[in-house]
DNA sequence: AAAATAATTGTCTAATTAACAAATAATAAT
DNA sequence: ATTATTATTTGTTAATTAGACAATTATTTT
C-alpha cells in the first residue's frame, strides 16, 4: 500500500452544531457524551470519520443517527485543529452547522444520546473547545442569514409573517418594524401566500406563507440584505 | 498512550491558495510538485501537518517557506476530505487562501519550489482536486471582498484610486463608474489621502492613498457594500 | 354592537445608489 | 507661450431603497 513518507496520522472527526427554533428562542441541540473521558458531560453531537466516507458523509450520518432524518440543511463551518483540543489524542474536527425545525423533528430524536435543547443564550458548558465552536457557529449563522434566505430552514413548511419576524428577532436579538419587515420579505418573491390563516396566536389571524421552492433553490445564492448593517451590529 | 478505540488515522495536510495582483491581472501562485507521484505537475503549495502544530501554524509555515514572509493575510477556506482526492493515501486537506502584494514579495520567492504566477483566468490544470479548491477560493474572495475591505492586502502600502479601482474590476471582471467608485471608497473612511502623486501612468497624476491602519483593523468586520449586488452578479 | 387586539397596508422622508456631466491638473504638441 | 490632450477629481441630478410612523382591516371578546 502506498503511503506518503511522513509519520503523522491523526484521528479525524466531525461535530455538528444543530440549531432549532421553537417559536420563541433559538436553540441548540447537545448531547451527553457517551464515551470516556468526560462521559455524561454536555457535548456537541459528533463522530469519527470512517475510512470510506468524506466529512460531509460523516456529518450527514451523525445527523441521521441522532434525528432519524435526511435532507437537513447543513454546511461546513470550520476545521478545528489545535494540538491539544482533544484531551485523548490528537484529533482534527470539522464542524458542521445544521438547521432543523424543532416541531417536526423533536419526536424522532434518538434517546441513545440523551439529547437536549438549550436556548442559545443559556447554554451549559461544553467539553473540549465546543464552546468556541458554538460561538463561531452563531456568528456565521448571523452573518449568512443577513444575506441569504436560510432561516426558513428552521420553520415549518407553513409559517406566518409574525412567526418569521420573531425568528429573525431571536437570531439578531433585536426588533424590526413589522411593516418594513413584511415588505422586505415579500420583495424577495420567495414566499407564496396561502389561502388559510393561523388563528392560534391572534384574533385576526395571520396568513400562512410557504416557500416558493423553485425560486428558493435558485435565489439562495444571490444576496440580499435581509438585515441591515445597522441592526446586525446591535 | 491514550487513544480512541477506532482504527482510522489519516494523513492531514494544508494547501494554500495565494492570490496576487500585479496592477493588471489577478494572479495565483502555484508550484511544480516536488514529490512523486505527479512530480513536476502544477500544484498548490501545501504541506503535511506536524504533530505539534495546528492547521493555521502549518499554513503559516508553508507560506513562510515559500515567500520568506510573515504577516501575510490568510484565512481558512474549507476542509477537503473526499476519500479518493489524493491518489497516494487518504489525506484530508484544509485549504487556506492568502493575499499578497506581488511587487513586494516576488523577489523573495524561494526557487526550491519552482513557483510561478498565473493569471486567474488562464490557469494550467492542477493536480488532484486543486482546480476545485481554486474555484471555491475565487468565489469566496469575491464574496468576502464585496463586504469587507480585504483587497487592500493585495496592494502596496501606497496606492492610487485608479489602481484600487482596477483591482476591483479585475476581481469582479466588470467595470465601475470612476466617480461613484471614488466616493464609495472614501465613504469608508479607511483611506488617508497622501500629499504626493503617482505620475507614472497619467499626465495629471493621481494622489496616493494609504490605509488608516487603526480604522482598518477596527472596521474590517463591519460590513459595507463594496460591490453592489448588481455588479456582483455580472 | 362596541371594544380590543394584532395583522396588514399605506404614506412620507431620508439616505443611498447610479448615471452622467463638468472642472481640474498636468503633459505634449503646435 | 498657447492650445490640445488625457486622465483624475468633483459636481449634479434622478431613481431606488430603507426607515419611521400612521391608518386600516379582520377577527374575537366583552
Amino acid at each position: 500500500m502506498k503511503r506518503y513518507s511522513h509519520e503523522n496520522r491523526f484521528s479525524f472527526a466531525v461535530d455538528c452544531i444543530i440549531f432549532g427554533y421553537d417559536g420563541e428562542d433559538l436553540k441548540l441541540l447537545v448531547i451527553e457524551r457517551g464515551i470516556e473521558p468526560l462521559r455524561g458531560h454536555w457535548s456537541l453531537v459528533g463522530g469519527f470519520i470512517g475510512a470510506h466516507e468524506s466529512a460531509d458523509d460523516a456529518a450527514t450520518r451523525v445527523l441521521k443517527d441522532l434525528t432519524g432524518l435526511d435532507g437537513i440543511y447543513m454546511e461546513q463551518l470550520y476545521a478545528f485543529s489545535e494540538v491539544e483540543r482533544d484531551s485523548v489524542e490528537r484529533t482534527i474536527s470539522v464542524a458542521y452547522f445544521a438547521l432543523i425545525d424543532i416541531q417536526k423533528y423533536t419526536a424522532q430524536l434518538s434517546e441513545d444520546y440523551h439529547p437536549a435543547w438549550f436556548p442559545i443564550n443559556d447554554l451549559p458548558g461544553l467539553i473540549f473547545d465546543h464552546d468556541d465552536i458554538v460561538e463561531l457557529a452563531k456568528e456565521k449563522l448571523r452573518y449568512k442569514a443577513a444575506l441569504h434566505p436560510l432561516l426558513f430552514e428552521l420553520l415549518p413548511q407553513k409559517f406566518t409573517m409574525p412567526q418569521l419576524q420573531r425568528l429573525y428577532e431571536a437570531v439578531y436579538d433585536t426588533e424590526f418594524d413589522k411593516g418594513n419587515f413584511n415588505r422586505k420579505m415579500l420583495s424577495t418573491h420567495l414566499l407564496l401566500k396561502l389561502k388559510d390563516k393561523d388563528k392560534g396566536s391572534s384574533k385576526k389571524g395571520a396568513f400562512y406563507y410557504a416557500l416558493d421552492q423553485e425560486r428558493y433553490s435558485q435565489g439562495f445564492k444571490s444576496f440580499l440584505n435581509f438585515v441591515s448593517s445597522q441592526n446586525a451590529n446591535k
